[in-house]
DNA sequence: TTGTAGGCGTTATCAT
DNA sequence: ATGATAACGCCTACAA
């Protein structure tokens, strides 16, 4: 790693720490400049009524030509709303959550907000940091997505006097505010349409053991089963932590059974990818020995070999949903946000008819 | 998609806008507790030694029972440092920006800063709106990832006086802080290691005409091939946008050639995704018909059947040392912050020996 | 329509 | 070691 650090730099505008003894122009400067009192800045800029229309005018002429920008922190210490929220993900670096966030700025900004990131890492002592840091910036607002610590900090939310949406969490019940995934009924969808597909033998690769979603999910697993007469098998549910490479692991565990599963239900895409190189690295082939489905639908989905069967989650909307919900609650209203987004089976093909000479019926 | 509203919410700590009313404690309200003036409340709270031992237990155990949080904004305005930056994104659902932002966030974090995302979808518009934002929010310094429109806006940018660091920044000379990776490099070592197995007949699927990076990816292909005396095809390079849809098609164009490639080196991993799959549908395999590169080294490069070769690019890596490098001129250091890190080239099973009646280079 | 005065919650600068 | 006082840059009365 080659780190060329050169000397002192030349015609910038701003060389390294010179800017410090420099101020930007305040509205006293502006009002100096107008030869006005520094409120009728104020008012011009806020395209105020009670400002002459010419005055206005010459103001904002001057402001912009100074470059002025108003600071946002002086007037949030005035008016006590800094118009800004805090996200909490346990980590960017997951496709899933990246689309939360990405529903999330862009409505914020919509609307006038900035937002803080903070990526948690699941890692208690960290999210304590994160909120005690989201308070002191005295944001607007909170959201949390698929908090899985949350049984630890979320209690501490609650002493900070502002709202709180919650994505996906683990720990349900605890709040009031949440946008949610109907899981269970997109789960019992994908598992309907391999029972369909005349599948008998259908293991569930699940999340790690414990988690709300799983829970959901799981249920709906079962709840398909059990509807069909089909016999439920301890052995064929497994346990990932929602990554690939747990997958792969959990999946071995399944190809390594006395009678393997003809068709795996993954929690989600992620796990899915760990199962299907599983599958393969087996010498067998998805989806005519097994057929594979998902859960989320991330970009990816579209792009393996076969194209995965899963369940999609509409992610940026509910980042989306999740802010619309809280720019409400931020404005006082007193209703409680409780928003479940249905989940929608997209067949493609790592799914198949169960091929004739498969034994996966051969006990139900 | 079911919205289910509820009425009034319970026995909640903060229904709604009732929060509105009350007010988190003040340094006043705690030194009004502890008998003593807020100036000494600030001074215990921030561990200076010009405080008594005991009165300063003393008012830290007040504080914290009255769970008193400095205001960071009434802070940031006396001391006119807010400890925050502001970082840009084209959009954070895409993986490679996911990993920077993951790397920034975490530095920033461990250094007391917080961060402000925005992703700026590529339009100017967006952009200048997210840019004024950080003005007024009276960011420390702010960080661009993969800048596309640019030259837009940055030099806007100068008008703040804020330090700037660009991560592999498409419009390369305007500034002087920037991390970059060598792509000239990387993409070298990915064709080298083409013909190393025998390949003549290469393409290149580069992303939009005009970027930097593909620029310098192009002209690694290119002299690479110059190297080794390979005669270069301009047929043999065409451009996606870099994500898969667009190389989908972008690589089958190369495929509809009369004589195709028998490798294709790809400007990132997401294209390659899509050429991935143009193969595939074209009834060829990989790497046995076609041989395919990546770039970046994305999470689901090891998960793709066959696994993808590819250039590793540090990306969390980049995104800390985008971030270091920022700390230092926030502190006001006057050099001037210009890394390039080194790719590495992952061999996978993306890439093969040329297959014997390949008549790639027939023509060479 | 505009100006004056006060305060938001801190830290900094003086005193004491 | 502590307290009074003054900023920081803005907004919101209220007065003119």
């Amino acid at each position: 790693m080659a780190n060329k650090e050169g000397g002192k730099s030349g015609g910038m505008a701003h060389p390294g720490g010179s800017r410090r003894n420099l101020r930007q122009p305040s509205i006293k400067d502006i009002a100096r400049l107008a030869r006005v009192s520094h409120p009728t800045v104020s008012r011009a800029l806020q395209n105020s009524p009670l400002v002459n229309a010419k005055t206005a005018a010459k103001i904002r002429k001057i402001a912009d030509e100074a470059g002025y920008r108003a600071s946002a922190v002086a007037r949030g210490l005035v008016t006590r709303r800094t118009r800004t929220i805090g996200l909490v993900v346990t980590t960017v670096a997951d496709p899933f959550a990246s689309e939360v966030v990405c529903g999330v700025e862009q409505t914020a900004n919509d609307h006038g907000y900035s937002v803080f990131l903070a990526d948690s890492n699941a890692d208690p002592e960290r999210e304590r940091k994160v909120v005690q840091a989201f308070a002191e910036r005295r944001v607007d607002g909170i959201i949390v997505t698929s908090s899985r610590v949350g049984a630890l900090y979320l209690p501490r939310l609650t002493e900070m006097m502002v709202p709180i949406v919650l994505v996906n969490d683990q720990y349900p019940g605890a709040f009031v505010h949440s946008v949610m995934i109907r899981n269970l009924e997109g789960i019992r969808a994908a598992v309907r349409h391999l029972i369909g597909l005349g599948h008998r033998r259908i293991a569930y690769l699940g999340d790690q053991f414990g988690y709300q979603s799983d829970a959901e999910r799981f249920a709906g697993y079962r709840e398909a089963l059990d509807a069909t007469g089909i016999p439920f098998h301890p052995e064929l549910v497994v346990h990932g932590d929602g990554k690939p490479e747990a997958a792969v692991r959990a999946m071995e565990t399944l190809l390594s059974l006395a009678i393997p599963p003809t068709a795996v239900c993954c929690y989600n895409d992620m796990s899915a990818l760990g199962a299907m190189q599983s599958i393969r690295a087996r010498g067998k082939r998805v989806p005519e020995d097994i057929s594979v489905t998902g859960f989320d639908d991330l970009f990816f989905a579209s792009y393996t070999d076969p194209p995965l069967t899963t369940v999609r989650q509409p992610m940026r909307r509910m980042g989306q949903l999740a802010m619309e919900g809280l720019l409400k609650l931020m404005a006082g209203e007193e209703s409680v946000v409780k928003i479940e987004v249905e989940a929608e089976l997209i067949v493609r093909g790592s799914t198949a008819k169960v091929s004739r000479n498969a034994n996966g019926n051969r006990r139900s």
